[in-house]
DNA sequence: AAGTCGGGGGC
DNA sequence: GCCCCAGACTT
């Protein structure tokens, strides 16, 4: 019985395999065994799909070639070069991640599983594809892709974000691993979930393993993988005030709490309920800023931006005034260094606009 | 164990 | 709208 099914799942391995080198897109870090170019790809490749990553990819291999230069580069040039990507902590600890591996291991990226799983911004899954990947350490890789491939093939109706779930899918996809080419293997699995056995309306049809897959047998392919979702979304009303001397701009930089930590935005000010335009300009925190002079010179319309756990409702209010109680984070700028800063991309967009550039 | 962190694409 | 994307970190 134990022979049958380990020929089962032999078979399962070799077969996505076959398929993968059949029908892998060419990709540039498939190109390369070199540990930091991988490290790269996977941190900018996290909950982000390839084709949305692979600019950013081109432009970061470009600008910093080895851990070298990327470790001497400013928190503000990678989060410029971040800029549009989102979950910007990882580019913050890719800087911090960079400088320890330049310090500790003189600037050759590790390639060993135990070692990479200790530096900032990499977990389990991109411990185990840098190492897979770059010098074929027998780890297997358990992303989004393969979740969906086991629960699937396997029939496994376990939560796959509950932590009993999570262990029993780790557990089964190290079992699968094929040991004698894990790298290719790990790439097989996600190529095959990415490519083939897709979220929605996944290509049955063509699919080489169908006839041992217990979703297709069953009709189950849209029910697995089981996911337990309480996903709580909040309001929250930004503000934003465009104040314009002369040349310059007024710009904040944003703290290390809440979202897009360490980018610049606008002197803000937040509120928790839709507020009216006039009872907006008498809040006194305004006049505590810019005094009792305030002119209005155009205020925008409400734009929406979404994000994972919050709805944005954004406006922007360009006001005149004539002087300013700067806050600690607020600063003036010129246009020209405008464009340097690291901005959210609702903020990066209305200011492009405003200003023409 | 639950909450937080972006932005975009497919349906 | 809702779900998902080569997840990790904090509380």
């Amino acid at each position: 019985m134990l022979i049958i099914l380990l020929l089962l799942r032999m078979n399962f391995s070799d077969e996505l395999v076959q398929w993968y080198i059949q029908n892998k897109r060419d990709l540039p870090w498939r190109n390369t065994n070199n540990a930091y170019i991988i490290w790269l790809s996977e941190i900018i490749l996290q909950q982000t799909r390839v084709e949305q990553g692979m600019p950013y990819f081109n432009r970061f291999v470009e600008k910093y070639p080895d851990v070298g230069s990327f470790a001497a580069a400013h928190e503000d040039d990678i989060l410029k070069l971040w800029q549009g990507l989102g979950y910007y902590s990882r580019g913050r600890n890719m800087l911090k991640t960079a400088r320890l591996v330049n310090e500790l291991y003189h600037g050759k990226f590790p390639e060993q599983y135990n070692q990479l799983i200790k530096l900032k911004g990499i977990g389990e899954y991109t411990a185990a594809a840098i190492s897979s990947f770059s010098a074929n350490e027998a780890k297997a890789v358990v992303d989004g892709n393969v979740y969906r491939v086991i629960a699937r093939y396997f029939g496994i109706d376990e939560p796959i974000n509950s932590t009993k779930g999570k262990k029993i899918f780790q557990q089964m996809a190290d079992e699968l691993l094929n040991h004698d080419q894990p790298g290719l293997h790990n790439q097989a699995m996600m190529e095959f979930g990415a490519m083939l056995c897709k979220p929605k309306n996944p290509a049955c049809g063509i699919c080489p393993v169908r006839t041992g897959c217990f979703a297709f047998i069953n009709n189950a392919i849209t029910t697995l993988p089981v996911k337990l979702n309480k996903l709580k979304v909040r309001d929250r009303y930004l503000n934003y005030f465009l104040i314009v001397d002369g040349d310059k701009l007024l710009m904040n930089k944003r703290d290390e709490k809440d979202v897009w930590a360490n980018m610049y935005d606008l002197p803000l000010i937040e509120t928790s309920f839709l507020m009216s335009e006039t009872d907006l300009l008498n809040l006194p925190q305004l006049s505590d800023h810019f005094g009792q002079h305030i002119k209005i010179l155009e205020i925008s319309p409400i734009y929406k931006h979404i994000l994972t756990h919050q709805r944005l409702h954004v406006r922007f209010i360009n006001i005149q005034v004539k002087n300013v109680n700067l806050e600690q984070n607020w600063f003036y700028t010129d246009v020209e260094s405008l464009q340097k800063l690291a901005m959210p991309k609702i903020i990066f967009i209305f200011i492009k606009n405003f200003f023409n550039l």
